[in-house]
DNA sequence: TTAATGACATGAGCCTAATTCATCACAGGT
DNA sequence: ACCTGTGATGAATTAGGCTCATGTCATTAA
């Protein structure tokens, strides 16, 4: 009943269930299953002889106790996040740089707010981005030009390289409020083809919409190229052709009605992001945090966006 | 190398450790072995890729990283514990009375500061000590009269009862410097034949010398007794006769050279404290952390005093 | 030097307990 | 009624923390 009996992984279940609002949403970004926290919640009430939350209510509301547990959380937590960094600060002769190898534009929406962050944590560490948009980022780690690469999709991982998962995502079409497809609840592959595809001007293996619809289908439609995003949703939103892109990067323009989103496919297109780096640099206490931190601030950030 | 891998347990060996400054005997005072320890630290320095304490100089020193995470842990302990108080206030509709039954007077020594500490962390406890000096006090505990009883030694605990172990302290044998017994280096128990005994006016049950040493050689030696323990010392200061306390309850006396203290038996003669609560009081926390609070308060207060 | 003592290290095995797996039950929405 | 999402539950599995029985090392005494 007293100070043992309450551990981190508690807190940081608490942590995850005010966030996430659900056992089995909390469970996947915590890599386990909802059962298990089921058993945890369980086990925390026994022993303090009470519920901590209301399961019975969507978002999920904590009680009294529950809520004193999770401000004890939100001040635990980051002491000991700031203690480990100290200490990996002190053990590991100060950290080394971190090059961080992109294959895609739509990854700056997201690793823009996610360096920014992490350079107040570790603000000795050099960011920096290496933006050839390679095809395969992947020797880069090998020869020592880079700390971590972001990977597409799942794929094995060759022995000297470790992937992280970071998220899931959904890739949406996008079109004019008046185009024809806006009336189609889904697309499929076959309604792009006398389309006009509006994307940025990379090989199509890097396009989520290509590289896993389109491509397989056969189906090659005509192309226009931009190289932002802005520029693409303008072209878009004045009926120029359609897009595929994150679901997330587009939220305030779907909220203005200057375009609509479809899904691809009738499940909706998922694509998958990993962090890959060499075994030494998931060692590395000052990279694993920024892996970490990236993969909790995407998913609390961007609707859309789900553990893996 | 980051957040999760430091668990609560660690905080608290580092702190037991920065408190007893050898393993062994933070161990005891943890209720774990030596092993147990030593497993952690390795397990820990494995981890963060560096070593927490040196251990080759007695007490042991911190290391930087040691230092760090020890300051941690005194930071978040207190806090954790907070917590738990106010969910136990908050589960259990607030705490009831506290009535301490005791056996003897030297246990006033360690209560009464106990008890000051305790009070500032459940200011809502009514505290109350029964001190009819019973000879078994366990009766008050199933008759509702007392929610927690100090006793002496182990014994078999009826079932009704549940025994915590406080700690281990030594009797020793007091005279003045210039008693012809303050030659020999220990006493035994023919030496205190001819002498005058000057205790508390107890029963002989509740008097250590004699329950453990006198009583069982069949030696009943001349008495005189005195209710204060400052009145015991200045009748030993001034030649009067010999006593038999607590080592730590007379720490200034024999600084100041007023009497000098000797082992009585070769080896010292140890008792051991315990506290006793019903079934249902050892869940309650807010005696729970009473029995816990004047544990540690009196293991780090009071030289002469360990862990059992 | 040889014992003897005290403190920490270490590997094996045990045993607790946390997690998963495979279900079940229930609610809300269509 | 049926599906979908969510939580609960008991059994089986697995991980990892602890103990036990040693080993090593340093210090002190004979």
């Amino acid at each position: 009943m007293s100070l043992t009996a309450l551990e981190i992984r508690h807190m940081e279940t608490l942590l995850a269930l005010a966030e996430c609002g659900s056992l089995s949403k909390a469970a996947s970004r915590l890599f386990l299953t909802q059962s298990a926290l089921s058993h945890q919640l369980k086990a925390l009430e026994i022993h303090f002889g009470a519920s901590l939350i209301e399961k019975n209510v969507r978002p999920l509301r904590f009680t009294a106790i529950g809520q004193r547990l999770l401000t004890l959380a939100r001040t635990v937590l980051p002491q000991m996040a700031e203690a480990g960094r100290d200490v990996a600060r002190l053990a590991q002769g100060h950290a080394g740089p971190l090059r961080i190898a992109v294959q895609c534009h739509n990854c700056f929406d997201w690793l823009m707010p996610a360096m920014d962050a992490y350079r107040t944590l570790w603000p000795e560490v050099e960011l920096d981005i290496i933006s050839g948009f390679l095809m395969n980022p992947l020797p880069l780690l090998d020869q020592g030009e880079a700390e971590l690469a972001i990977i597409h999709d799942r794929q094995e991982p060759p022995p000297s390289i470790v992937f992280s998962p970071l998220f899931r995502y959904e890739s949406v079409a996008l079109m004019s409020p008046r185009h024809r497809l806006a009336a189609k609840p889904w697309l499929e592959a076959a309604d792009f083809g006398a389309e006009t595809l509006i994307t940025y001007p990379v090989p199509d293996e890097m396009l989520d919409v290509m590289k896993h619809c389109l491509t397989p289908a056969k189906i090659n439609p005509k192309r226009r190229t931009a190289e932002l995003t802005v520029a693409i949703l303008q072209l878009v939103a004045s009926g120029r052709g359609i897009a595929a892109l994150p679901s997330w990067t587009v939220g305030n323009y779907l909220e203005r009605g200057y375009v609509v989103s479809r899904p691809i496919g009738q499940h909706g297109l998922r694509c998958e992001l990993y962090a890959a780096t060499t075994r030494a640099g998931a060692e590395a206490a000052y990279i694993r945090e920024f892996i970490a931190l990236t993969r909790i601030q995407s998913l609390t950030e961007f609707a859309g966006v789900s553990a893996l």
